[in-house]
DNA sequence: AGCATTGTTTCACA
DNA sequence: TTGTGAAACAATGC
């Protein structure tokens, strides 16, 4: 699930788990705190606060500060594939979960506990968890935020001319390079491109400036819609990425291929 | 059994 | 050196 849109609500329910006092930290998952040893991040926060919750595409950080009121280090989590994250409250009440949008019924069922790949504990009983079945989200010191381009909810329109509007590469590909613009993943991508009628093969270089302005513009509305309605699975074009199916606007076969390394499903008649 | 998966990193190649 | 594309990564679900 997480693109920019459950991201940005996933950084909403972090926001819940500031200005409390850390008292744990169990981040004994190697392969999801990597490249940091265990213990390693728990000796770095224990005692001190996150402070502020940010987000660049969809990476997200906290600040922290530390037992003596001193700046600490930045707390970067990102969700992966399949990573939320899950905040409760004093006695373990629970405060703000599963930021991501799917069903309630499919965040009632199967949580396993071994799921909860790193764990922040605070004083008052209540927690902060990443939960991740597939386990390629990650928890880290310092995240590196300048490989990232500018996020694609912010970007303005001559730096998106300029970013995105270039290369041999198809359209599709350019959007989902973090380092052009940061928070496009896979069904964004089909979803935007959808909306604006576009092509993913095109090369990305061969867009005038009008069509580039369209496409941002496009990009932005859906991107807005997404975070409003909890997840861009809520897209109009995402339930129709099946054998068989039609575009729900036309009515012409959907069309399935590889773009970008990526399944990809386009309009046959409209994005030919 | 085999394939696909809403992400990122790494590597091969032009 | 830069741009592009594909495999590897971990684990689950259909």
């Amino acid at each position: 699930m997480p693109e920019l849109p459950e991201v940005e609500n996933a950084r909403q329910v972090l926001e819940k788990a500031l200005d409390r006092t850390i008292t744990d930290v169990d981040d004994s998952d190697e392969y999801v705190c990597r490249p940091h040893r265990p213990g390693e991040i728990a000796k770095a926060l224990v005692g001190g606060k996150l402070t502020a919750a940010h987000r660049k595409g969809k990476t997200m950080w906290c600040d922290t500060v530390t037992a003596d009121g001193a700046a600490g280090p930045h707390l970067g989590v990102h969700l992966g594939m399949g990573g939320r994250i899950r905040v409760t409250g004093p006695r373990g009440s629970r405060e703000g979960d599963l930021a991501g949008g799917l069903p309630r019924k499919e965040n009632e069922r199967a949580q396993k506990p071994e799921w909860d790949r790193v764990t922040v504990s605070f004083d008052d009983g209540g927690s902060l968890r990443l939960f991740d079945k597939r386990r390629l989200g990650r928890v880290r010191l310092e995240p590196d935020l300048d490989a990232l381009g500018p996020d694609a909810a912010e970007i303005g329109r001559d730096e998106f001319r300029a970013r995105v509007g270039r290369g041999t590469a198809p359209v599709k590909a350019r959007l989902l390079d973090q380092s052009v613009l940061s928070g496009v993943g896979n069904l964004l991508a089909d979803e935007t491109l959808w909306q604006a009628k576009v092509d993913p093969h095109r090369p990305a270089g061969e867009f005038t400036t009008d069509e580039l302005d369209e496409l941002r513009r496009v990009l932005r509305r859906a991107t807005r819609r997404a975070i409003e309605k909890g997840g861009v699975h809520t897209g109009e074009v995402i339930t129709h990425r099946q054998r068989d199916d039609v575009c729900p606007r036309c009515g012409a076969p959907m069309e399935r291929g590889t773009v970008g390394s990526r399944t990809t499903w386009w309009c046959s008649a409209e994005q030919a």
